[in-house]
DNA sequence: ACAAATACTAGAATTATGTTCTAATCGTGT
DNA sequence: ACACGATTAGAACATAATTCTAGTATTTGT
């Protein structure tokens, strides 16, 4: 087996092991000999690659976001009506977070302080996140399907209660899985982007 | 100085030093050593009072949802109109987390994972929230002005976006504060939870 | 094909730091 | 005044993260 995959094989496993551990007891609770146990992987291997704990943990982080960012388009950009946009993201993030729990969990959960390297990373993810949305939204604003907001206001306003809801069922607060209450969440987003003439 | 007072003020001492630490460097990286340090406290008080590093932490989470809750309360109850009530609800939301930018980004980054018994507490926080907003809706729904939604829906609806743009601006993703910007979240939340007609 | 450089693996040794433990001290109620 | 419980103190301890040195495989350049 070529040194490549089988270095990134370890990655995952390393990942994957790490993921299960974080989610069942914290970061700070988990040690990492077990992560080393779980994963057939040695001390110095681990560190050679992920630098720390809190690597592990970043890795992690920007895997998952990653994931969820590609997804997230392929399921927006097919979209031609903002009225099907906007609720195809909105069911979408209420499926994926039902359907891999436990990753959203630790997504939602931002249990790190990341590092200078991992914010400039995720900076730069979210920066081409953004802009991709952007190219979306500008036809439908522009005709005046959507209302005309400053930039930074559109994912709150439709995610927002999304991922506040999601919250609350990851943390048991609530029996309705996102999925399960997606149509009022979508009705809810658009309602509240979009071009309305009453008060 | 009477023991009480003299206890309370260590444990508030400790409280407000760890909140400066944690929101530097996070709860992994801060060492109960600089903490003691800084809050003039002995290894022997420290762990009689809160445990361990985590029962400062989960302290001080508690001690800001508490503050956060009571001021919400008395910033909502007296409001008589639906309308005038959501918009309290937001804006302080708002006020409360640009005002108390470094406490809200502690509670809202959730970099904890809570024991049994402090999520015991929260539960019984948030039931005591949930009920007194609970009342305050009722009316509004039954005299047709709000919608009527699954209980654990209205929150999210209400909340989210000013939650999530929150932390947008608190991680630096944005520019104008949240109460720079509350008169649109205020706008969209009720856009969302009001009585509508057209769809 | 060989050598040199590089990337990776291994695990023993070290260090850092969270936590425990024993003893002393201080209020408070009787 | 006395005794009891709550609190403080900090030295000692234990655990677990991380470093370090050495060794092994793989790729690259000649």
């Amino acid at each position: 087996m070529s040194r490549q995959i089988q270095t990134s094989a370890l990655k995952s496993r390393v990942i994957e092991v790490a993921l299960a551990h974080f989610s069942e007891v914290g970061i700070a609770r988990t040690n990492v000999g077990d992560i080393l146990k779980d994963a057939n992987c040695s001390v110095g291997s681990l560190y050679h690659h992920f630098g720390n704990k809190e690597g592990i943990a970043e890795a992690l982080f920007i895997d998952g976001v990653n994931q969820f960012n590609a997804s997230l388009l392929a399921a927006l950009l097919p979209r031609r009506t903002a009225s099907t946009g906007i609720s195809s993201i909105v069911t979408f993030c209420c499926d994926w977070v039902t359907d891999q729990s436990q990753l959203a969990a630790y997504l939602l959960s931002r249990e790190i302080k990341l590092s200078k390297s991992a914010k400039q990373e995720l900076r730069e993810m979210d920066r081409a996140l953004s802009q991709s949305l952007f190219d979306w939204f500008v036809p439908h604003v522009e005709s005046g399907t959507l209302q005309q907001l400053p930039t930074a206001m559109y994912v709150p306003l439709i995610c927002g209660p999304t991922l506040e809801y999601s919250r609350m069922w990851l943390s048991g607060r609530s029996r309705k899985s996102p999925s399960d209450v997606s149509p009022i969440l979508a009705q809810a987003a658009w309602q509240s982007v979009k071009k309305s003439n009453n008060s």
